[in-house]
DNA sequence: GCTCTTTCTGCGCACGTGTTCACATAGCCC
DNA sequence: GGGCTATGTGAACACGTGCGCAGAAAGAGC
């Protein structure tokens, strides 16, 4: 009984590691002078180093960074909370953020998924001693903010301002954004609007629709259709299709590309003519609206200034962590292409 | 009174995480309980756990898994090197192992980037005690691989059949696949074969234009045209544009769906009617083909069943590591659309 | 010769955790 | 009461690393 348990415990641990006493072992130095080998500037006969280190070769050992952050040093790991990686723009989004992490040597823990799943992940994922983390978008708990501050770990907010300490915020000005679209269709004598938004639980989808019903109201006008959807190309299709039955709209504005370019299928497929007989714009600027094939007229929610912004802050942070918070907005620019 | 000074003191000079002896001195017991608090089944009185636990919560603790993983146990962390997330495929599939790693309590973390860069990165990370590490496609060096037997890292290689010690592999029938479009197009009566191709480097590539050599040499043709390209929307539109003006093919298949929906780009922009006057099949199955708009037919690289069976060697190379190296081939299907 | 600086080296501590070990307390049966 | 088991508890250790400390060796200047 107690020796299958034993067996079995041996077997769910890991193989053992190389380790700086096997390397000392082997070269005949004590272990001081393997650290110090790996310590570049440390007091180190050369030769011995040379030797040190090519024996650490051999054996290929490398310096457990697990047990280095013990001593207070930094991890280098970060955590990513994804928003939905099934959308093009979060999916790019998080791709050239992994790879500017990557490029700062940085590592990203990246978390998806459904939002319980995702709530549920970063509770564990914060048992480990992260240098940050950073949240994209989406609508988490407070307590999560919460929990971040009391483990003393910095928070970075992408797509959404929060206010709590330690938490550096990026965001697009949505609202900005929204009357820019506005103001375009208005430009290009467009008088009934229709607008294809998403779960009104995001921050963001509440500033893009104040910035469409503002600009309007400038122009003395209202919305002649509103819908609500989830922000995929299926969703976009479906709610226009449904608002070109019930309403002849002549300026169609979506929430993101991918429910924009599923309005433009929609148009298509009912021989509406754009942007003759409708214009279409769309918001983000993912790869795939510049496809000759759609063309589309959107609003850039600038991806590269972003990540840029969230790496500069990411540093700052960590060079002094009682920094004040810090957020900084991004201002939206018009893409003008084939559709409006 | 002093013991208050130092704290703040050292929560000045730096954040300090809760550590599980100060939950102790908190609660007033030994750091032992605190442990057993957190261990499932050990021994201790259940008032005290609670107290514990409520004390452990009051003050944010959470027990530091780099630490506790320093004794030997599973760290949880895998590294993913992620191939090109521009691509569409490759950004689904790592979006989906992603957040199936994350319902099974993995860690990933995420490489991505510029090959030099991923593989510097590699190295980097290295250094952290990995469960495993998941590699998608691409052409990494060898020396990669035995720097993880070494280190006695498992290895699962996605896309690719490696062979080394302790990597498990799960890879597409290419030449199966590559073999299916051709043949559906041969019974579609086609006779004027083009073929847009990846980098020569990535076995895949191989196995996939030598599956169309095959299917062509049985029915005693060869292919009309061939071109190699990237992988992108752009390379595909561009290599069919040069396909199409100096050869007259009647059947085009690309070694992604990025390519073959580039393809259909070129096609349609030339008055080239698809599928009547050109069929044309891609690979990969991405969401973006089922888009009426496009409605590619395509040979499906099971995405969520690599994914399960990547899983599913994850979790029995972990139970026994020293298992012997398994390989997992899966079979591509056809998805019948509208332009073959 | 002596002192002072510079370079080099090994010992030992600290980091935060899970677990083992020895010991203590209580409850129970003879 | 004596012997036993079941349960509860704190001290001590191991994990792998970086760094501080003290001491040794080697020059350099007088």
């Amino acid at each position: 009984m107690s020796t299958e348990k034993t067996v079995s415990k041996e077997t769910l641990k890991r193989a053992r590691r190389v380790t700086a006493a096997d390397v000392a072992k082997a070269a005949g130095v004590s272990r001081s002078a393997v650290s110090r080998a790996f310590t570049p500037g440390a007091y180190l006969d050369s030769v011995k180093r040379v030797a040190i280190l090519a024996t650490a070769k051999r054996l290929g050992y490398r310096p457990n960074a697990l047990a280095a952050s013990l001593q207070g040093n930094r991890t280098d790991l970060v955590a990513v909370i994804a928003g939905d990686m099934a959308n093009h723009y979060d999916a790019a989004f998080v791709g050239a953020l992994v790879a500017e992490l990557n490029a700062h040597q940085k590592w990203p823990l990246v978390l998806s998924g459904s939002d319980e799943l995702t709530e549920q992940s970063i509770r564990s994922v914060l048992r480990y001693p992260l240098d940050a983390v950073i949240v994209r978008g989406g609508s988490l708990p407070a307590s999560v903010f919460q929990d971040c501050a009391r483990l003393s770990i910095p928070v970075i907010s992408s797509g959404r301002v929060v206010n709590a300490p330690a938490t550096d915020c990026v965001a697009c000005r949505n609202k900005d954004g929204a009357e820019l679209a506005v103001r375009t269709l208005l430009a290009r004598g467009r008088t009934c609007f229709g607008y294809i938004g998403g779960p009104a639980s995001w921050s963001s989808e509440t500033e893009r629709l104040a910035g469409v019903r503002h600009a309007l109201a400038e122009a003395g006008l209202e919305l002649c259709a509103l819908t609500q959807s989830d922000y995929t190309f299926d969703g976009g299709r479906a709610a226009a299709e449904a608002m070109f039955a019930t309403s002849d709209i002549d300026a169609l504005f979506c929430a993101n590309d991918a429910m924009a370019l599923g309005a433009l299928s929609s148009a298509r497929n009912q021989n509406r003519a754009v942007p003759d007989q409708l214009s279409i714009i769309g918001f983000d600027d993912i790869a795939l609206g510049a496809w000759p094939d759609f063309d589309l007229t959107t609003i850039r929610n600038p991806l590269d200034k972003t990540i840029a912004e969230i790496l500069r802050l990411l540093e700052a942070r960590l060079k002094d962590p009682s920094k004040d918070s810090e957020t900084v907005m991004i201002d939206p620019e018009l893409i003008a292409r084939g559709t409006h």
